[in-house]
DNA sequence: ACAGCAGGTAGACAGGTGTATACATGGCGG
DNA sequence: CCGCCATGTATACACCTGTCTACCTGCTGT
């Protein structure tokens, strides 16, 4: 939101280098946060009331700069034609820069702060409702209801989130995860798409057409 | 593994009852479980070297009975025929009268703790891969290959596994959680027969058969 | 009957934590 | 120029933490 000033920024940026492979964000302490930040303890108190401020304060910090990273998913969406593959590259490449964002999310989703974790959760629900309404709009799977849509984006950008730490911290593995995301993306669109088919009656049409 | 013995016991389930919406297995303290466990909190050394081993401990413990359960899901699978519904009840059933051990589970599957997350990510895999298997062995969905069956598989346990956590708390829609998974699993299987079509040709059958 | 040992206890230590109060600085409006 | 106010600092307090050493109990095998 606002431009965060000085010393109120150097607490939100210490606590996303902290941030690691073992701590999570409901860890932190506020005198860590300050000698991490190279400030007085009693600082803190000067931009947060408690460390649970501090957490939704450093979550709207992250919120601001992914916002303008869809924005810009979406206006790629738009001019290409191979849209999976495209958008699931971008994304991982998004997050591939913003490691700590990541890690962050994924640990305070499930995390033992129940304000951080609806938090993220509403901030998760909101991308996977643009995601819905932009398929919709593209008419990308037209044949496919709305609320099955958007529950099956829900699924998505979760399922992205995940795997994004692996891909951040696997980069051998960045090819195979790239593929496995795309191609459980399609199944699930697919598999929408013959929801009211009994797997017989799939088969018997796939093999149909192809005797 | 092993019969635990009193104190022991007593420390392992101090931690699932200290386990809740607001606390993680990690940050609980040796003197916090002590006390919780009615003992001395030396006493905790007799036990265990330090919190990681008891973690993992921990972990051990929760696999036990989990073994059972998933014994009964397999005989109970091998004689019914809507195989996927009674399943999903089944597995949510055992999963609400855990919750501690759902809670603990999700929270630190993407913890703090390297040590803990890769012991879950065992035990779910572990979990995936019998389930698989079965399927396999059932030539439940027999035009999918097994790799691409291992892989749902995986994404499915780990799907239940987070919604068991809404299920647990949200007592008004169980029954909302347990149709969409059952929606999700089929979605993903459905999808996974009709992979290797393109959404045009998907439509074209089924349109092609009602026409 | 006695030694050994696993299990449980008591007290103390250094170090960390959140928080309160009081003090210092520096820029800005009147 | 004065006073205000935001920002940052220093000191101190009570509390909690992990760990160490020492001691006590009761069972068990020989």
């Amino acid at each position: 939101m606002s431009a965060m000033t000085g010393g109120k920024l150097k607490l939100v940026q210490a606590a996303l280098r902290l941030v690691t492979e073992t701590r999570s964000l409901t860890s932190l302490g506020l005198r860590e946060l300050a000698r991490e930040a190279g400030l007085n303890p009693n600082t803190f108190y000067r931009h947060f009331r408690n460390l649970d401020e501090f957490g939704l304060q450093v979550l709207g910090y992250l919120a601001g700069d992914m916002k303008a990273a869809v924005r810009e998913l979406r206006r790629m969406a738009r001019t290409s034609d191979q849209a999976s593959h495209d958008t699931v590259a971008y994304v991982y490449g998004y997050f591939l820069s913003h490691p700590a964002a990541v890690t962050l999310a994924v640990r305070e989703l499930h995390g033992s702060s129940p304000l951080l974790r609806q938090a993220l959760k509403a901030q998760l629900d909101a991308s996977a409702r643009e995601m819905a309404e932009d398929i919709i709009e593209r008419k990308l799977v037209p044949s496919v209801a709305p609320a099955t849509i958007h529950e099956i984006s829900g699924m998505t950008i979760r399922y992205i989130l995940f795997r994004a730490m692996d891909y951040i911290d696997a980069p051998e593995q960045r090819e195979r995860i790239q593929r496995e995301t795309e191609e459980f993306i399609n199944r699930q669109f697919r598999g929408a798409m013959v929801e009211h088919l009994t797997p017989e009656q799939i088969a018997a049409r796939i093999a149909g057409k192809q005797a």
